[in-house]
DNA sequence: ATACTTAATGAACACTTGTTTGTTAACTTT
DNA sequence: AAAGTTAACAAACAAGTGTTCATTAAGTAT
């Protein structure tokens, strides 16, 4: 690749992630990311599209780093008791905090994807009134367990649209049933 | 009300939606709104700020829809069971099939809310190699769990950022594992 | 029915977007 | 080191954005 192009996209990265911080997606112009990254505005248009493109690229980076952090426990370790999978080996979460930052400025409620959020939310709400009311296990986080619940529906409505609903509602609550009840089996398969 | 702003309101909805089933959100632009709903672009400014905006309306209808469907059971049953909640009881799938349109339009793969769909999609890919891997229960849709897991994890993350990173990676892996061998306990609730 | 309130309009503004075109300069290949 | 390739640049364009302002007319309240 290119010499110049690397450094070019590199830039304009940079650039959105800094602005990224200061305002919201929405507010940010490709005229400020080309300014901020001192480079010629036929110069974004030449690689990107829309802002959503260059955003995709920063996405890219960090998606790339979590596959790593989460198939890292399995290269040290030879085979993978399932049922007894540690909480330790859930690597997930420390590269969350790694990209501290990056989460902060991608999930916060005002931002983006707004409409997932907002399904999530009101699921949760939901399922805080209700389903919790028989809960009593008090090591386990309440907020936690009710957005654990709400985008796991979500979850399987998205997985339903991209079916196209093949589906009938029916099956679809079966499952939801079934997956609740459902335990991972104490099976131990051979690593690969 | 006045009559004349439900009027622009709902002729701007219903341009935007019908905007939408042809093309890209991102593709729309406020002055073909305007046009579709014969109004003067300055009404659409004196009611909303971005086509976001608006768009938040259209959401709020459907989100509104949601919440009824949900509470729908709660009505005529006097007493809730919930080690016995039947999957009858289970609306919200019903609600998304009679607004299938919107849900299609809404959640497909390359629309709007990128990065929870590309985080999603990721972590769905790894649970599938992983996770599934000691599951043999035939009754159960490989994919709807694969989803179902991934999307509750996010949940767990946007969780822990709207907490604002209080907790340990540590705590929240170890809240995943609980969770996941979590079950509803079976009391009778009274209703309200 | 009349007076008031204010939504909707049309025109105008500086600015951003998305695109094109020719020129310059950096990089790659031989 | 020279030749060929192409990224980056500057300038210019139509179209859309976001805002303001005076004018018209629909709606509300008395």
């Amino acid at each position: 690749m290119d010499r110049r192009v690397k450094k070019s996209i590199a830039a304009l990265k940079e650039a959105l992630i800094s602005l990224m911080v200061e305002k919201e997606f929405r507010e940010i112009t490709i005229s400020e990311i080309v300014q901020r990254a001192d480079l010629n505005r036929g110069t974004f248009y030449k690689h990107f599209q829309y802002k959503e493109d260059l955003f995709n690229d920063v996405i890219d980076d960090v998606m790339n780093d979590l596959i790593e952090s989460y198939q890292a426990p399995y290269k040290t370790i030879e085979v993978l008791d399932i049922e007894r999978l540690q909480s330790s080996t859930i690597r997930i979460f420390h590269h969350v905090e790694n990209h501290r930052t990056f989460y902060q400025m991608i999930l916060r409620p005002t931002a983006l994807s707004g409409f997932q959020n907002r399904l999530g939310t009101v699921i949760k709400q939901l399922s805080l009134e209700d389903l919790l009311v028989g809960s009593d296990d008090k090591a386990i986080n309440k907020d936690l367990l009710a957005s654990y619940h709400a985008y796991s529906i979500l979850g399987m409505i998205i997985q339903w649209v991209q079916d196209e609903f093949k589906n009938t509602p029916e099956y679809m609550a079966e499952q939801l049933v079934k997956i609740i009840h459902y335990r991972p089996i104490g099976v131990t398969v051979p690593k690969k």
